[in-house]
DNA sequence: CTCTATATTGAATATATATTCAATGAAAAC
DNA sequence: GTTTTCATTGAATATATATTCAATATAGAG
């Protein structure tokens, strides 16, 4: 591959990557193209020489996430609750390194749910959604006496809104990361976990 | 107190609650003076009539939100645990009559963090942080065996995260409410309880 | 009933910002 | 080394939206 096409890939991705922590910080509308460019260190012409409008960089950024954030439909593990457990790990250990999964995280929810986000996009967005795909296995794991008792899906609620306020807080206060003031896994699988 | 001036303060009112459904629906900057104002059936230039402008409008919202979110200083109860629980109850009963509660909640989260909320207001909001507030009650309730061990500021910060991620999904989704999706109040207190 | 204050409107204005574009520079092709 | 392609810029344009304002309607005071 020549480097011209290396180099326009990693600008778009450069772009990318600022405007997914800007959206993610300020919101779709309170973040303007300008203020992309100035963080990737471009000029606010160049931005539409990747992207053909500030709605398109937005749905690119949409589309990477739903094809990333899905649970893993194979349970490796022969128990639903180490199923999470593992999910939570995994999810807060890569976020620790890579602190775009957290962004990516918030986003999807905000275009999931923030009226004011074009209808196209916030159908892939709802493409991804956690609550929905736990409920079955939630309901599985009841009947077995791993998860506590109530409505399966009152529970996949709680349990993912719960995810996802914790996401939102690490994804712009990262100083909490870095003092290591992160949530043991245990602490969120409690909410769901049977103890009798 | 004369028809003019009552009719004047429910106009303001009125002005304040649609504005608050729409700034936590949608976010400060995607929500226009005119959505505000087709929502609340008056033209666009009336609501300068009521505040000298949006950002004006904003600040009165988040200052309603500092003086009623702030924790009860005097615990009630004989045990941190039932503080916690009862606050829970009592919030979300309350807010289950009175969507406007939810939505507060919401805004005053979304004026601490987002940037791109102008800096005075974002100082108001801040006077308001129920991780802060908590943290020392865990402290003492942890020498007491009543939460489980761990760092106080992390179990705060899980715990509001937690409750804040509820509050937000149940804003934008009161169906939820009519369904009886609500969390249990022990569910999200067992991220906090000691049960050993 | 007349007069005054003020609530309300819709149009005009100002400003911010997304988008376009002509010009420039630099890298690759030949 | 010349030509071609494309990255990049900064200024121009278009559009959206906050804000202002002159005009009108309406309610209360006298």
């Amino acid at each position: 591959m020549p480097t011209r096409n290396e180099q326009k890939e990693q600008r778009r991705q450069l772009i990318l990557e600022t405007a997914l922590e800007l959206f993610v910080k300020k919101g779709y509308a309170e973040t303007k193209i300008g203020d992309i460019a100035e963080a990737a260190h471009m000029s606010t012409g160049l931005m539409f020489h990747y992207f053909d409008s500030k709605e398109q960089l937005y749905e690119a950024l949409v589309r990477m996430g739903a094809e990333g954030t899905n649970l893993p439909q194979k349970l490796p593990y022969d128990n639903p609750l180490a199923y999470f457990e593992g999910f939570l790990k995994t999810l807060f250990s890569y976020a620790k390194e890579n602190l775009w999964v957290f962004h990516m995280f918030v986003l999807m929810a905000q275009a999931r749910q923030s009226e004011g986000i074009p209808a196209q996009i916030r159908e892939i967005a709802m493409q991804v959604d956690q609550v929905e795909q736990s409920v079955k296995i939630i309901e599985a794991g009841q009947k077995q006496g791993y998860f506590r008792k109530g409505d399966p899906y009152a529970l996949s609620f709680t349990f993912w809104s719960s995810v996802q306020g914790i996401m939102e807080q690490l994804a712009v206060s990262p100083a909490l990361l870095e003092q290591g003031k992160l949530p043991e896994t245990d602490w969120l699988i409690d909410i769901i976990r049977n103890r009798a």
